[in-house]
RNA sequence: GCCCCGUUCGUCUAGUGGCCUAGGACACCUCCCUUUCACGGAGGCGACAGGGGUUCGACUCCCCUACGGGGUACCA
């Protein structure tokens, strides 16, 4: 049997974390399996909220974090069409058959009649459960004009348990008399959710559905669509699921505050966070490392090593916080993991408005080199990067009055300017500005090393934490360490920031 | 209200009755390395929600409580 797995969001916004997440977990047991398919499917029969641009956004988060689907709106696939919207024909298809045979039936209540007879159940202390009316009733509302009409699936008799054997979770029970007879067509006569579901998985023939823990209390009214469809056995000559396909449910993502990770909680879409500068390698890791667990701890792992080790035995039932530490720490990971070419190569759109003409191509990548270290996002580079630009640099007051003006710091650079006055300072290459250096040091015993180094790097780049000192003052060239020297000694800050 | 699920260090988690004086990772703290900034290395802090059972023995099994989450829609 070929693996067919598939994500199906619908496009009302933008590609969540939890749902890359369900993605991550399905493009991984595709790829485990030999011949494996991943399939995306946009499930947009909510009309009002589905929009184009939020579709694109989907392809686009799910594309950077380099998860390829084998079949969807845009590239097609033998299961076609994979957009809900252009599938009615097909709902409409498969609820005719269940209406035909008398599983499912029409109902004709208004929106605040449905509200009134959930009000007199709650205030009754009864569970809620639509059931169908009588035929004489049924025979009379449709008589009325203006009355809407949707299509609703009648729980089968007799009332029983549910089971939803979980391959994360294990066999869950649901009571089916607790359940109402639900609404399958609209009275606009789109499809449901549940409904559009089932008969999307039946015709693509899904085999495992790896899904969110939210979508747990949905699946009893699937499994009994999907009986009741085994039952027909062939739609219009389609067959049906003999089975129900696999499902596991992953456990939540949340907030830090424990609640459903929200717009209050910040970042929420995909993109947000390649926009900051995560690594798509790292975020893929850490949204992997979020329900479930690599065997032996391999914490680190990339899709491809983890498709190898993916199963649903591993993955968490307790939901998972989203905390942007382990995040951090593995972007800064893959940061490091780089070459200096594909560094600068992931770099260039954060620093593309940077004034790079006063550098070589090569120097770019040099510079990048030299501040890429200490980084955690990509974001953060045009500031680390700032004071290699333009002729003066500002020194934040705190460190004037801590580092530059102190007794110390005064005679450092005033030694410092002596040298570099009189040219004894070689700074022509980096080799030359680390030897410079360190013959630098011992003229101004007994200060040690960071007594000394610490208000030139002050000065000339206006902070206390950078690059390497050789590597600033080489790349910023003489002629400007020693105006920045000069003007740090005059006291006056400068007003300008090149960033 | 009712139904379903969950609860191990701050966070992600390992753990399927004795291997647990509960392991790892991130974060945090300390120390070491170091000409600066970093990197790196070594340590440390730190958890089985509570209460009852079952058992020779419970983090592991059962029950109750508390808390959290999900569902209960003509949203998906």
């Amino acid at each position: 049997m070929t693996v067919r797995v598939r994500i199906a969001p619908s496009p009302t916004g933008n590609l969540h974390v939890g749902t890359a997440r369900a993605a991550l977990f399905n493009w991984l047991f595709a790829r485990q399996h030999e011949g494996g398919r991943f399939i995306l499917r946009v499930e947009d029969t909510d009309r009002e909220r589905s929009l184009p641009r939020f579709e694109q956004n989907i392809y686009d988060g799910l594309h950077a974090l380099g998860l390829q689907w084998d079949e969807g709106p845009d590239v097609g696939g033998e299961y076609g069409p994979y957009r809900q919207s252009e599938r009615s024909h097909l709902y409409t298809q498969w609820a005719e058959a269940l209406l035909a045979t008398g599983k499912a039936y029409y109902s004709y209540e208004t929106d605040d009649e449905l509200e009134a007879m959930r009000e007199k159940a709650k205030l009754a202390g009864q569970p809620f459960a639509y059931r169908k009316p009588s035929p004489q009733i049924l025979a009379a509302q449709a008589a009325e004009p203006n009355r809407p009409k949707s299509l609703r699936f009648e729980i089968p008799q007799p009332y029983g348990p549910v089971v939803l054997d979980d391959a994360v979770r294990g066999a869950i029970s649901f009571d089916s008399a607790l359940l109402g007879d639900f609404v399958i067509l609209k009275s606009d006569g789109g499809p449901t959710y549940n409904f559009a579901n089932v008969v999307d998985d039946s015709l693509m023939a899904i085999t495992h559905v790896i899904r969110g823990e939210d979508h747990v209390s949905n699946t009893p009214r699937q499994i009994l669509l999907y009986q009741a469809f085994a039952q027909l056995g062939s739609v219009d000559g389609t067959p049906c699921l003999v089975t129900p396909p696999v499902f596991a449910h992953a456990s939540m993502i949340l907030a830090p505050d424990r609640t459903k990770l929200s717009k209050r909680f910040g970042a929420t879409a995909v993109a947000d966070y390649i926009a900051m500068g995560y690594l798509p390698e790292a975020f893929c890791n850490f949204l992997s490392l979020l329900g479930w667990s690599p065997p032996e701890g391999q914490e680190i792992g990339s899709l491809q090593e983890y498709a190898k080790l993916f199963s649903f035995e591993r993955m968490a039932q307790s939901p998972a916080i989203f905390e942007t530490d382990k995040l951090n720490f593995l972007n800064k990971h893959y940061l490091k993991q780089l070459s200096p070419q594909e560094f600068a190569d992931v770099a260039e759109p954060f620093v593309k408005d940077l004034p790079w003409t006063e550098y070589s191509a090569e120097d770019k990548i040099a510079l990048l080199e030299r501040v890429r270290e200490p980084i955690t996002l990509l974001r953060e580079l045009p500031e680390a990067l700032s004071y290699f630009f333009g002729p003066t640099v500002a020194i934040p007051q705190e460190i004037t009055e801590s580092v530059v003006n102190t007794a110390d710091g005064k005679a450092v650079l005033m030694a410092f300017k002596v040298a570099l006055s009189a040219n004894a300072f070689d700074m022509s290459s980096l080799e030359a500005a680390a030897a410079s250096i360190k013959a630098f040091i011992p003229q101004l015993a007994p200060l040690k090393a960071k007594a000394i180094l610490w208000p030139i790097r002050a000065a000339v780049s206006g902070r206390t934490h950078g690059a390497d000192l050789n590597a600033i003052l080489y790349y910023l060239g003489p002629k400007r360490v020693l105006a920045r020297v000069e003007e740090a000694l005059a006291g006056k800050s400068s007003p300008v920031s090149v960033a």
